[in-house]
RNA sequence: CGCGGGGUGGAGCAGUCCGGUAGCUCGUCGGGCUCAUAACCCGAAGGUCGGUGGUUCAAAUCCACCCCCCGCAACCA
């Protein structure tokens, strides 16, 4: 049996509220996860982020314990993801005992092998990035990312002898040119390496909230962190179940850490005797009107609130067809309800409805016994599930969704062309109920292959056509052939499956 | 010499790595249909692909230079 397809996202710095950019990611993995579940098994992990200096610091500020901090706002992340139809496998914290020992286990071990060793380091420090500079970097002792004021720091620490994998980081990074995507983030990375690596200071001494060092300090919640990708599956407990999933297929990253997923990420686990994983992804930004969302700026978008307008599916679809995946995209309710509108509701939504509608008028409701195999439209679509998968599975969600609307575009151009209500009145019974039937199977071919994108929405879908069996079966069974549909099945009409938004123009 | 992204019909975007009829969605105009969420289907108009120069039989696509816009400096995917 094929290795199931590991997905994870980036696990969630806990110390703040969800905006949909995080959803955004979740969302693309839960869709790959679920695409992958079509055709065998799937795990996908996601996770917090808890440990570090500013989400003590968050804490302290609150009048709580870091860990109290974090019990109340798993919920809430939690609370997006089922907001979104998001279907994790496991959720993991960094805080938890399965976490925290195997990452105490990893610092032991590297430092066995000598891939962590004590030195004392000298340096510009940035408190907020927690992230030392090299001098080169630094303009005026302000930290080159977030431009705050960097402090003189020398203490006794412990590095990870991250130089000496910069050798094959640049040939791992030759010999497999598409184990990081997009190209863009690849160049960038490259040219980052080219430039020479630093050691990594991986303890901290200033705070202790974080994974405890037997001789004072804590871990980087950097290493720590990142960890959470192999302590989850059972790494040094768990072998078996470890190998089953690592390397893993997909690793989503926003494009702002993707130094530490691309870099740092794969040393570690070059140390410590496991392959890199098979392909990091870097997004793109979510943007508003063109501006990075921020809170200062005031245009972060709550997802909850997206979610209850829009509905969550349309905005997954939204997501996925607006931009290519990779690229920067910008946001806007109005795209949004276009999207909506025009895509959901006047194509989608719109088709189902008059199909049904048809049926109830001329069938009552029920499939006609009209299955044809070797119909215009089951010829022309028989490859597209086999399209829409590659694509799904490629990340190149826009592509897969082109090429799932021209079936929508089919079945409606069928219905104007075949004109199934000239059809009633001439009493062409069979023409009709040949008509009826193809409409009735391409909608629910449409339902089984939209519903990674949109699981709640085509599962309303699946019920009006009161097709028995899962709508997410897999595909070699239910996309096998054309005709899966049985005949004499009683369809339901109901409410429009994505109602009309009507968008304020008159708002500036 | 900071790094990076981008400038393609009215709008928003593909295509650029691997040169060879410039494509999609929306909008506009015309037509069709009446089953449907005033939805659907067909057709048309509209672009010297930021500028200049170069390479080539051929450039949106490669090279050089220039102009303009936007991120990286704020929690943050």
């Amino acid at each position: 049996m094929e290795r199931a397809y590991y997905v994870t996202t980036p696990i969630y710095y806990i110390n703040g509220n969800p905006h949909i950019g995080h959803a955004y990611t979740s969302i693309v993995a839960d869709v790959v996860a679920r695409t992958a579940r079509t055709f065998g098994s799937a795990f996908f992990l996601t996770g917090s982020d808890e440990h570090g200096q500013k989400v003590a610091n968050a804490a302290a500020a609150a009048g709580k314990t870091p860990q109290e901090w974090c019990d109340e706002l798993v919920p809430r992340w939690k609370a997006l993801l089922k907001a979104y139809h998001i279907e994790y496998d496991d959720f993991i914290r960094t805080t938890e005992p399965r976490h925290t020992e195997i990452v105490g286990r990893v610092f032991q071990r590297l430092r066995e092998s000598g891939d962590i060793y004590r030195g004392k380091y000298e340096g510009w420090y940035c408190v907020d990035d927690e992230t030392f500079w090299p001098e080169k970097k630094i303009v005026e002792r302000r930290c080159p990312t977030c431009g705050r004021e960097l402090q003189w720091i020398s203490e006794e620490d412990w590095f990870f002898r991250l130089s000496a994998y910069r050798d094959r980081l640049i040939e791992y990074y030759e010999r497999h040119p598409d184990w990081l995507q997009p190209r863009s983030v690849y160049n960038e990375m490259m040219a980052f390496l080219r430039e020479g690596l630093d050691d990594l200071s991986v303890s901290r001494t200033n705070f202790d909230w974080g994974v405890p060092i037997p001789d004072g300090g804590v871990v980087y919640v950097w290493l720590d962190a990142l960890l959470n990708y192999i302590t989850a599956i059972g790494w040094s407990v768990d072998e078996a179940r470890f190998h089953e999933l690592w390397p893993a297929r997909l690793q989503l990253v926003g494009k702002d850490i993707a130094r530490f997923h691309t870099v740092i990420w794969p040393a570690i686990l070059w140390a410590l005797g496991e392959d890199a994983p098979e392909l990091i992804f870097a997004h793109g930004w979510i943007t508003v009107a063109g501006q990075k969302m921020s809170k200062s700026l005031g245009n972060t978008v709550d997802p909850f609130a997206l979610a209850e307008r829009f509905s969550a599916d349309a905005i997954r679809y939204f997501l996925l067809r607006e931009a290519p995946f990779g690229s920067d995209f910008s946001y806007s309710e109005e795209k949004i309800a276009q999207r909506r509108n025009s895509d959901l509701a006047n194509d989608l939504g719109n088709l189902l409805q008059r199909t049904l509608s048809m049926l109830a008028r001329y069938r009552e409701g029920i499939v006609p016994d009209a299955r044809n195999a070797e119909s215009e439209l089951a010829r022309r679509f028989a490859p597209l599930p086999v399209v829409a998968r590659e694509r799904l599975l490629d990340l190149r969600f826009r592509e897969a969704l082109e090429s799932i609307w021209e079936l929508v575009t089919a079945l409606n151009r069928t219905i104007d062309e075949r004109r199934p209500w000239d059809l009633y009145k001439t009493g062409k019974t069979e023409a009709l109920d040949a008509v009826l039937y193809d409409l009735c199977e391409g909608l629910r071919w449409l339902a089984i292959l939209l519903h990674p994108v949109m699981p709640e929405r085509t599962s309303e879908m699946w019920r009006q056509l009161g097709t028995p069996g899962r709508i997410d079966e897999d595909w070699s069974s239910s996309l096998h052939e054309w005709g899966g549909l049985a005949p004499l099945t009683q369809t339901a009409l109901a409410a429009p499956l994505f109602p009309k938004i009507e968008l304020d123009v008159s708002t500036p």
